[in-house]
RNA sequence: GGGCGAUUAGCUCAGUUGGUUAGAGCGCUUGCUUGACAUGCAAGAGGUCACAGAUUCGAGUUCUGUAUCGCCCA
């Protein structure tokens, strides 16, 4: 065993030990590796994105979830990679472009194609390195890329299938549409967000109407006006029977339109009139729809008013709307203007604020894919955590709206529908591949849809593409459906519900089994984090100052199920301290072991050996093992952190090295042996426990304390099996010993309790004498004596039964007895009687309130039987303290 | 407007099926360079569990309502 340097560098262990097991290829999967398969997908980040805290939340929790099904021995396999990000990646480039003072229009199409692959290979692959730096053990022979040759036919092969069944279609309806990155947006993508803006009340006159006759109609968007076809009224609106049949005259341009009576409009909004606009409003396209009404676009694709807008052609949008309410005003048509809040929606790339407009693009119908997709989670087989989820997702399913795919871009799949542009033929079909000719006609005259997928459409292909489909093969037999997704409550609709239906319609199956869904990490003051608000903590500063273990733990420990989690840099001090104290943990170890040969395969304890504290310790451990378990199993990965780190700070280093200091200085080199055993075992597994959490730290120690015998990597050692309290017999672990164990800490508490409250320097001894609660205990005790003097800084211990002290004495009550603390010099017996009276008063407040309890005929006759025996055995505590105490008292008033 | 979440110590949060005396980390106070660890050790102070009702033998926990904050959807 070699020593252990003073402190860990983080640095230097976790490149090693990463780069040692990519090259013995640890994370690597293969289908028929044997065990149970367990899979997992990533959530493929884009490829231009950046690590931040988000992804180290997502990935820390995948990889816990991974390496320790890894340990478990099931062939686990967790496929990284990257998607196209169309919209941000061509964004990204064309930036870049604008630098130079072109734009994608200056060059052909394949041209600007490849400078965006140059552009992605050049910079693309930066987040799955950053990923590395994280521990994050991804098979990375199976890195995919949504644009990839095979997940590319997947996207063809999926859009061919769902055209022949007539579940794409192409029409002209209203889409959202980013002014910025001119192109169409699906409803998911146009993120709404409450704005402060106004309502304003315009006159329409009637033609033909009396002098100063008109309508007054309420907008939050006046320049659409110019775009309007009609004024609604509801039809059972009184104010405005007299309207019925009039037509108005347009403000401004002066066109003629009809006021017509539609039951869509509320008459409590507003004025009860709407102008409607059925080219840049959804609900007025469906009421021009009903009506008839011809359909006036006043704007181009970049946002500005068009030729239909007269005098304001050539005005950017929101510069028109002021200009329009000028000029309204001006000529009297403005009533008024109101506040109204209302929400906007806004490009989720880009920010811009989005357009309705009305334009051709292919939609995917989705109620015949959403049907299947809620029985799944209905009847369970697919599971959200927390459950709550189920709700946001069967609203959402059951209340779906076709799904708009064609985005004006060029980086992307491109839509692989053909139109046949020979006069009489106009063929229209959707092919894999790239036809030379129409089918129908075969003439040559033939081009390809313009549009490409949005980039969602293949990423809800992931868990079956990445695995070979459309190709049958042993990957996709093996590893779908995949287990456990673990995401962020954001993509829920984009990605999540997305991969159901599509699992479910080209696999016949659910893509994955469990979702789990993560919080939301934020700055310590609860906002989001974001660039624009600079109060992003990069995840590689943090690796850097505090090493990625000690991000791990902290991310870990400090979200709980589902919640969003505060963070600040302070706080990864938490999972740094915890290194620390495993590290030094273990040198201590190291130095009593020295060179001693260490077997932690099978521990062979010798049952004569064993002490009460070996046993105490043990049994702790397969609690907290049993506790792992149960809190990964669930989710609670809060929860397994803590039981790991309560375990092994609180429970390991407080108590059992500390009593295992004495053993090991001492002279007897069987107990010496047995007590290494111990704490070698226990550290081992401990380890073991941990390591999906903090890799590096586990790894460097199962190597520096030589338990590689056990396992080459503590990537690949067995995960700890908990044991029942039958086989804990088998080793000699007995629940009376580590009963015995717990009272012993318990009164070594209250010891110290009575040192502080008497002011003891701790580098003052004192003697004490243990009035035993019965003669068991007082054997037990006085066998153990040596072990309590370091904890107590006692002199000595001594166990007497029936012991009365000749003088006034502090004395404690403990679960083994009464414990009597000696001191030099004068014991202050006022301020004795007072402590002791205090703590009498304490009791007797307590064993009122419990005689009560059981007074109580409802109680007794009503709660369960174990928690009224459980109330019983607390009465007759609480009355033997109090006679103990009442003692006591009464001795310190004896001379 | 509809839905969801949160409200517990100075701060950030746990608290699982209702059951003894509500916990942790950080911060604070006091004392310690203890032969692993000051990134540490020992001790301590600090809580009307947002508010009001209801159910129950028993409520931080269940139900109803109110308030405040946040998120999602329209």
């Amino acid at each position: 065993m070699s020593e252990l340097p003073k402190h860990v560098d983080a640095k230097a262990i976790e490149a090693k030990w990463y780069a040692w097991w990519k090259e013995k290829g640890l994370f690597h999967a293969e289908a028929d590796a044997g065990g149970k398969p367990y899979a997992i997908v990533i959530p493929p980040p884009n490829v231009t994105g950046i690590l931040h805290m988000g992804h180290a939340l997502n990935n820390t929790v995948q990889d816990v979830m991974i390496r320790r099904r890894r340990m478990q021995g099931c062939n686990t396999v967790w496929v990284p990679g990257t998607d196209h990000a169309g919209i941000a990646t061509q964004n990204a480039v064309e930036k870049d472009l604008k630098k130079q003072g072109k734009s994608r229009w200056d060059m052909p199409r394949d041209e600007f194609m490849n400078r965006v692959w140059e552009w992605k290979d050049k910079y693309g692959g930066t987040i799955l390195h950053q990923l590395e730096k994280l521990g994050a053990s991804c098979d990375w022979d199976r890195t995919r890329f949504t644009m990839d040759e095979g997940l590319s036919d997947a996207v063809a092969e999926v859009f061919v299938r769902l055209y022949e069944k007539k579940l794409i279609y192409r029409g002209e309806y209203i889409i959202n549409w980013c002014p910025r990155c001119c192109t169409a947006l699906s409803d998911e993508e146009s993120e709404h967000e409450d704005r402060a803006g106004h309502l304003w009340h315009i006159r329409y006159p009637v033609k033909g109407g009396r002098k100063n006759e008109c309508v007054v109609v309420a907008t939050t968007r006046p320049e659409t006006l110019l775009g309007d076809t009609a004024v609604a009224v509801n039809p059972r609106d009184e104010r405005y029977a007299k309207l019925k049949g009039k037509t108005l005259l347009l403000p401004i341009l002066g066109r003629e339109i009809p006021v017509i009576e539609d039951d869509f409009v509320d008459p409590q909004f507003g004025t009860g009139a709407v102008k409607v606009t059925p080219a840049h409003d959804p609900n007025d396209f469906e009421m021009g729809r009903r009506h008839d009404l011809p359909t006036v676009n006043v704007m181009t694709e970049t946002g500005e008013m068009n030729e239909n807008a007269g005098p304001y052609q050539g005005m950017e949008r929101f510069a028109c709307r002021k200009k329009i309410v000028d000029d309204l005003q001006a000529t009297g048509l403005l009533v008024k203007v109101e506040d109204h809040a209302h929400a906007v929606g806004h490009c989720y790339r880009c920010h811009t604020v989005v357009e309705p407009r009305l334009s051709p693009q292919w939609f995917v119908k989705m109620k015949p894919l959403a049907r299947p997709a809620v029985e799944a989670v209905k009847d369970g087989r697919v599971r959200f955590v927390p459950e709550r989820w189920n709700k946001v997702y069967l609203d959402w399913m059951e209340n779906i709206r076709d799904w708009c795919i064609s985005r004006q871009i060029w980086w992307g799949h491109r839509i692989p529908v053909f139109y046949c542009d020979e006069t009489d033929c106009q063929h229209q079909w959707a092919a894999k591949g790239r036809p030379a000719t129409c089918p129908r006609c075969g003439s040559d005259h033939i081009r390809q849809d313009p549009d490409v997928l949005d980039t969602w459409f293949s990423s809800w292909l992931w868990p079956f593409s990445v695995f070979g489909w459309p190709k049958d093969g042993p990957d996709l037999k093996t590893f779908y459906p995949t287990n456990d997704l673990v995401t962020a409550p954001e993509i829920i609709f984009f990605w999540v519900a997305r991969m159901i239906m599509a699992g479910l319609e080209f696999m016949g199956d659910v893509p994955f089994r469990r979702v789990y869904l993560h919080g939301t990490v934020r700055d310590n003051q609860g906002r989001k984090m974001s660039k624009s608000l600079g109060n992003s903590i990069d995840p590689l500063d943090i690796i850097g100052e505090f090493s990625a273990d000690a991000l791990r733990f902290s991310l870990i420990a400090l979200t709980a199920t589902g919640q969003d989690v505060y963070i600040s840099r302070e706080k990864f001090e938490l999972g740094r301290n915890f290194g620390t104290k495993i590290w030094n943990a273990a040198r201590f170890l190291q130095m009593f072991t020295g060179e001693r040969a260490v077997d932690v395969r099978d521990p062979q304890f010798d049952p004569a050996l064993l002490t009460a504290d070996d046993q105490h310790i043990l049994a702790l451990l397969q609690k907290t093992v049993a506790a792992c378990d149960e809190n990964i199993d669930r989710c609670r990965f809060n929860d397994y952190a803590k039981a790991i780190y309560d375990f092994f700070w609180h429970e390991f280093c407080d108590w059992y090295v500390e009593y295992a200091k004495l053993p090991l200085n001492g002279t007897d080199e069987p107990r010496k042996a047995e007590v290494l055993r111990v704490m070698h075992y226990v550290l081992s597994r401990a380890l073991c426990l941990l390591h999906p959490i903090m890799p590096f730290l586990t790894e460097e120690l199962w190597q520096g304390m030589g338990y590689a015998a056990v396992s080459e990597s503590i990537l690949t050692a067995p995960w700890p099996a908990a044991l029942d309290e039958e086989e804990l017999a088998g080793w000699g672990v007995h629940p009376e010993a580590v009963a015995y164990v717990d009272a012993k800490h318990a009164a070594i508490g209250l010891a110290r309790n009575l040192r502080a409250d008497y002011g003891l320097a701790p580098s003052q001894t004192a003697d004490f004498v243990l009035r035993p609660a019965d003669a068991a205990t007082g054997e037990l005790v006085r066998a153990d004596r040596e072990a309590y003097l370091p904890y107590l800084k006692a002199g000595k211990l001594e166990v007497e039964t029936d012991f009365t002290p000749a003088k006034p004495t502090p004395s404690v009550i403990t679960p083994l007895g009464t414990l009597f603390m000696s001191l030099e010099g004068h014991v202050d017996v006022e301020a004795e009687k007072k402590r002791l009276t205090e703590q009498l008063h304490k009791t007797e407040q307590e064993l009122e309130a419990s005689g009560k309890r059981l007074d109580n005929v409802n109680f007794v006759s009503r709660a369960p039987a174990e928690v009224v025996e459980q109330a019983r055995a607390r009465k007759r505590e609480l009355q033997e303290k109090r006679d103990k105490l009442a003692k006591l008292i009464e001795a310190m008033a004896a001379p």
